[in-house]
Order: C-alpha cells, then sequence, then structure tokens
DNA sequence: GCCAACGTTGGC
DNA sequence: GCCAACGTTGGC
C-alpha cells in the first residue's frame, strides 16, 4: 500500500463535505496538472490511503485520511463545457486528465498545521514534497516513513 | 490583495 | 529548442 497526499480548498471542498458525500465517497477530479495526472492514472492504487491536505485557506494543513476505492479513470468534467474544469483538448476517445475515487477514513481531531510540519522539515520531514520550496503539486506521494511520522503529531 | 514560484503557451 | 509572456497556485 501507497500513501499520497492530496489537496484541496476547503471553500471549494473541504473534509466535512466528503463527510457529507453519499458514501463518503467522491471522484477526485478537476486535476490539471500532467505530472499529478500521472500520479493519478498510473500509480495510486485501491487500498492506497491519502492525507487530505487543505490549502489557501485560513488554516492550511493535513485535515484527515482518505482511501482509494477505485482506479484511475477518465475525468468527466473535462468534456462538460458548462463545468468549469472543461478543456476542450480532452478527448473522451483519449481522455487526458483522470480522477481515483477516494473515501472518507477519518477527520482529525484537529488540523495537523502546515506550520506545525515545518518545523520538522529539517528532519522527519526533510523531504516531505509538500514542503519542498515552490511545490504546487496538487496530488503527491508520500513515503511510509512520512506517513508514520506525520500520525504521530496527530 | 500581494507576490514568489511555477507550468504552459506560442512566436521565432 | 529557446524563452518571454501569461495564468495559476498558495502562503501570508
Amino acid at each position: 500500500m501507497n500513501h499520497w497526499l492530496f489537496k484541496s480548498e476547503p471553500d471549494s471542498f473541504s473534509i466535512d463535505a466528503l463527510g457529507k458525500a453519499p458514501r463518503q465517497t467522491t471522484a477526485w477530479d478537476g486535476v490539471r496538472n500532467y505530472q499529478a495526472r500521472n500520479m493519478l492514472r498510473d500509480s495510486i492504487k485501491k487500498g492506497d490511503q491519502a492525507f487530505f491536505y487543505h490549502s489557501s485557506c485560513e488554516v492550511p494543513g493535513i485535515a484527515g485520511i482518505v482511501a482509494v476505492v477505485k482506479e484511475g479513470y477518465p475525468d468527466k468534467t473535462a468534456f462538460d463545457p458548462g463545468h468549469h474544469h472543461y478543456d476542450a483538448d480532452s478527448d473522451e476517445h483519449e481522455p487526458r486528465w483522470f480522477v481515483v475515487d477516494v473515501k472518507l477514513v477519518r477527520k482529525f481531531d484537529r488540523i495537523i498545521t502546515l506550520d506545525e510540519l515545518r518545523r520538522h522539515a529539517g528532519k522527519a520531514l526533510k523531504d516531505f514534497v509538500l514542503l519542498r520550496r515552490g511545490n504546487r503539486l496538487s496530488v503527491m506521494p508520500v513515503t511510509n516513513k512520512e506517513w508514520e511520522f506525520v500520525l504521530t503529531l496527530e
């Protein structure tokens, strides 16, 4: 089982919104970055778990854990001209963008803040992709060691 | 709202 | 293939 971190702006989709979704499951759609797309399409497997990260908000940080319940398949929002994430260049026969389905595992009692994660950037989280300067990936890998360490902060 | 950092686009 | 211009991300 591999681990990941998925970013979302809580104003558009928060961990509480996932908690209220049918079967607490949703398609992780709208990713429009090739590196992240490749992970969604090729690397992320059923049973993998991911941190649910809240970005661009008052308290950025990790809000909980989700599990992958369905592996990569085409992102339908790319085909819908009325959709905010529409991409005219994504063809149904040769889709450009992909999603996985995720299900809420649990919400943390508190946010593990970005600030707090940074305090370990020199050591345990030395190579944590989230903390890399200028990092803008919305889907990124997390090593087993990093995963276990972050859980000790909870 | 600001701005640094980054990815993408398109002219050449 | 280079690189300037532009749009987006995301912390502050």
